[in-house]
DNA sequence: AATTGTCGGCTTGTCGGACAATTCTGGACA
DNA sequence: TGTCCAGAATTGTCCGACAAGCCGACAATT
């Protein structure tokens, strides 16, 4: 034992050096949303080393959230979408193994309060959203009952962007952080439940319910009529024979 | 407008392929947890790819938390700690907006709720999870009071991890991501409130009885004890003069 | 005038090869 | 059996190169 440990430095690799870098000009303003990243080249002029270097780094950037990359332009700096893609990939992994039921408690729990808490703030502008959502979601139900266009994902994503723009109309970004991985979760176990039971219609009268006691900032209606949305999503699931502690995943597996 | 819009497409870089089929493989359990990630060359070949570009895809995973690297030896595979995980970059960007105001209104909304859950589920581990961390906040206190060591950080830290095992005993993993925001702004809002008021005992008593209502598996009184740590919260705020809807960061410049 | 086609410069995506530094591995040796 | 070391394997970094894609400008067409 040496008298004085010395803390084993540590030299991070360059590539990781140059994510520091670019984070921290990010942070303190020097780079400003939206602006595109420098070029690759000049990037490497200016620190130094190798643009294959400075292009691991941008990739450490690009998963992290804190640019975009479209296409085959220029990356442009991005506000990460909070939790979305730090952890898209834990939450694919939790996926594998949270069940139907810890979803659903936790989504009646968290959802009925939103609508309250929603009831009480949402401004106009959140009301119109959420009728042209459920305008499109009616549009939606047509096309499938006319067995025209019959995309389960379309619906789903409308289903899921409703609970969205409520927790927008909170005003609350801490309840927005918090209910993220609810309409995350929410995803695969629409998909499940959805195209088994064909229960459209009756998700779209309930969303026209919530959307009626919201624009009469009514909180307790709000909240009443969100949790007997939430308890048609757990009868849903139960008419599909589905084990309620079967992991999402594998009832996903199961149905396709 | 056309009668049908185009899904954009979109082809991805090879990178991204190699990222997605890396990731597809962990999640389907070809690489396991803790497996070495095979050699890059061989990843190159396999892929039919050159190596740098097998690279770039792996800096995606490593920011995604897939797999973890330490100093040159071959990356593994690993679980991302969806606590610590890319929210470092989302943290920081996030805590320059948020008020006070909205954290605790999440709060007292969300950790109610979640004693009351824990109540009802709360193992006898978890019991003495809470009472050891409750022992170690009374030794820090005790610390503080005889002004040996005084480091507000780990005040907070027990603080946050005291709530942390709260959600956890709730047994639920979807409300521990719903938590988990929540705990992670607290901590820069604890370091404001503590130091300036010294309230540090009230917050042990706090936790001291919710705990003992815990352990009785008394849902009702769990709630309500939390309540009133909670509105404590509030008032420790009020008493330091900053305003309620003063961003987060600001107020801990301000007293910095 | 507005739209479409073409061109050239710039940047990204990808490739091949190369080498030093570090880590791993198997065998020699005590 | 346990330790040590040389060589193999692997990562980190560099260099140079080229095709493909994006962008603005300008010409051609409707």
């Amino acid at each position: 034992m040496q008298p004085r440990e010395f803390p084993r430095l540590e030299r991070a690799p360059a590539y990781k050096l140059v994510y520091d870098a670019i984070e921290k000009q990010i942070f303190s303003g020097a780079l400003k949303v939206g602006d595109p990243l420098p070029a690759e080249t000049l990037l490497a002029e200016q620190f130094g080393v190798n643009r294959s270097t400075v292009r691991e780094g941008i990739r450490l950037l690009e998963q992290s959230g804190l640019v975009e990359r479209e296409g085959a332009k220029r990356p442009r700096i991005a506000i990460p979408h909070y939790l979305e893609l730090a952890s898209s990939a834990s939450r694919a992994l939790i996926l594998a193994t949270i069940t139907f039921r810890e979803l659903w408690e936790a989504s009646s729990l968290v959802e009925p309060m939103m609508a309250e808490i929603a009831a009480r703030n949402i401004s106009d502008a959140d009301l119109k959203r959420l009728a042209a959502n459920i305008a499109e979601m009616e549009e939606a139900i047509r096309l499938i009952e006319a067995r025209e266009i019959f995309d389960i994902d379309d619906f789903v994503g409308l289903d899921r962007e409703f609970h969205e723009i409520l927790a927008q109309a909170s005003g609350n970004r801490v309840l927005i952080l918090s209910h993220e991985p609810i309409t995350k979760l929410f995803i695969p176990a629409g998909r499940i439940i959805l195209p088994r039971l064909g229960t459209y219609r009756r998700v779209l009268d309930a969303h026209r319910f919530i959307h009626e006691r919201l624009a009469a900032r009514d909180p307790d209606g709000a909240r009443t009529w969100m949790r007997r949305h939430m308890n048609d999503f757990r009868k849903g699931y139960e008419l599909t024979g589905f084990d309620l502690d079967l992991p999402l995943d594998a009832a996903r597996l199961g149905l396709a």
